[in-house]
RNA sequence: GGCCCUAUCGUCUAAUGGUUAGGACACCAGGUUUUCAUCCUGGCAAUCAGGGUUCGAUUCCCUGUAGGGUCACCA
């Protein structure tokens, strides 16, 4: 029996900031995408060694956001019973759980002679980069410590002295990789810094806690934005230093501000949760950023977490950077959101909850508010704003009932017909179609246009210029109410 | 500044060694409608520049230019 010849496993590895970063949530699209498009295993794993920056319930909102999404991972941190717990059997998952064995490796390196101890205090090697610096030179570490005998570190360091642990870089050598975006790349190891991989606080940096994990969660291609490029070939000189096998290397372009610049908190949200509250839909956020960066071949825009599975391929992610554009955004917000109002499903019933949130005051109504401005609106938290005046009586100018093509005689005629019209209406008439023919009725039997009638009644109901048409307004209205705003409509004339 | 990456409408993108360079968003105009939105029709708009290679280059190569990323005991 041959082995599967793919055996995909991808993984997201964000650090924990406290919210999921729209460039984060893209990078764990793809890395998702490409582990169910093989069937293979997505991995989510925390990356969380800056003791300096952590932040207290991270883990739990960023599993909740994938969730969210839909992007559940099969495999490292997961949801159970609300609480966040690690599944597989490659663990830890966490990384700062695992911080002897990052030790026990970087001092196997020194043991090798790979890497070795540095005594320097974060004050020299401050002084030494402003020096290198105002030199014009590359800021690089000077390999101060890099020939202290093993003895003197040892020494040293049972003196309490603090040391950082650095892999030491070969001087004329050349690092290559094979980048399945960017191609061929090759970097000089002179280039390369001393780097540090192992923190006097005893955690590891994250170039060596990467790669062990990579290596360890038998990672077969690791995903994740462009900004990790540079220092992909001290990546490569672990791996090759540890004796790992190399996984494939993918770097997405980078999702940018429009002025070009790295997508920022600065220029606008970066938060994926921050879009939701917004009143931004998962499944059109999560198709928008798709479509950044990556394009299915065909001039199918609309997809559905599935089709993207079945679409998603490495070779079609293209190499630019892209703008983040909120128009786009708004558009596929839209879309969905008019699709989801033509169906009575799941998805019909989770809008209209949504829906309730915009709308505190008046939750109950949330689903005939979003018949009325569904097609109107490219976010929910519209909502609110634009369905004020169900809530309280218009006020507005006499004139305003009068249509632009139509004169105060006709109005008034058009309105108290209307009125009495609507008045001796049953129950039973008051909908859509019968509505609709009372009004018609009226514009036929008397002479009048629809502007002489339409209008007004629309306006006595909304005191809008631009409002829902006044057969909507009436059934969401009810009688009472409706007669209501149209007899103070005749009032005013 | 060193290193690395990138370059098609304003934006996201498609395509090709020979096309009227296609689509979507946005924008504009028209139609439908009582208004708005939806919907329909149409329009505007791009291959960064200069050299090669070639019968022919937007596409391949070089240089330039522009933009970006990165140069931490952050990820």
């Amino acid at each position: 029996m041959p082995k599967p010849k793919n055996n995909i496993r991808t993984r997201f590895a964000p650090s924990p900031t406290g919210y999921l970063h729209i460039g984060g949530l893209r990078t764990a699209l793809y890395s998702y995408l490409l582990a169910k498009k093989n069937k293979g295993v997505f991995i989510l794993r925390l990356e969380d060694t800056d003791q300096e920056r952590l932040v207290p319930g991270a883990a739990e909102k960023l599993v909740e956001a994938l969730n969210n999404f839909g992007l559940t991972p099969d495999e490292g941190l997961v949801m159970s019973n609300d609480k966040i717990s690690s599944r597989g059997k490659y663990g830890p998952y966490i990384q700062s759980e695992k911080i002897a064995y990052y030790q026990k490796i970087a001092q196997q390196l020194v043991t090798e002679n790979k890497a070795y101890y540095c005594f320097c205090s974060a004050t020299r090697i401050g002084e030494l980069r402003s020096k290198q610096r105002a030199d014009k030179q590359i800021p690089k570490y000077d390999g101060f410590c890099r020939n202290i005998e093993p003895s003197e570190a040892s020494k040293r360091l049972k003196m309490g002295h603090k040391a950082v642990i650095r892999y030491k870089a070969l001087p004329d050598t050349k690092v290559t990789f094979e980048d399945k975006i960017y191609g061929q790349i090759t970097v000089k190891s002179d280039d390369l810094d001393d780097f540090v991989i192992l923190k006097s606080d005893g955690f590891p940096t994250y170039h060596l806690a990467n790669v062990i994990d990579d290596h360890d969660m038998k990672i077969t291609q690791v995903i994740r934005g462009e900004e990790w490029l540079p220092s992909t070939p001290k990546h490569v000189l672990l791996y090759q230093a540890l004796n790992y096998q190399m996984p494939e290397f993918v770097h997405l372009p980078l999702l940018l501000n429009p002025d070009r610049s790295k997508l920022s908190k600065r220029q606008g949200d970066v938060a994926a949760e921050d879009f939701l509250t917004k009143g931004y839909l998962p499944q059109a956020l999560l198709n928008y950023v798709a479509l950044l960066g990556w394009n299915p071949g065909t001039e199918q825009e609309i997809f559905s977490l599935s089709e993207l599975i079945e679409s998603f391929s490495l070779e079609k992610i293209n190499k630019s950077g892209a703008i983040f554009d909120y128009q786009k955004l708004d558009w596929f917000n839209a879309e969905y959101i008019r699709k989801i109002l033509t169906g009575q499903g799941k998805e019909y019933k989770n809008l209209v909850a949504l829906s309730a949130t915009y709308l505190p005051q008046n939750k109950d109504k949330a689903e005939a508010v979003l018949k009325l401005f569904g097609s109107r609106i490219n976010k929910l938290s519209e909502l609110t704003e634009l369905s004020k005046f169900l809530w309280q009586l218009p006020k507005y100018e006499a004139s305003k009932l009068i249509f632009k093509k139509s004169t105060a005689q006709n109005t008034k005629l058009g309105l108290q017909l209307a009125y009495d019209a609507l008045n001796s209406a049953s129950a039973k008439q008051w909908k859509n179609e019968g509505l609709n023919k009372l009004l018609q009725d009226i514009v036929a039997k008397n002479n009048l246009t629809s502007g002489d009638v339409f209008w007004p009644i629309r306006f006595a109901l909304s005191g809008l210029d631009k409002s829902p048409s006044p057969v909507e307004l009436l059934e969401f209205l009810g009688k009472e109410e409706s007669l209501k705003r149209i007899s103070l409509g005749i009032g005013k004339m």
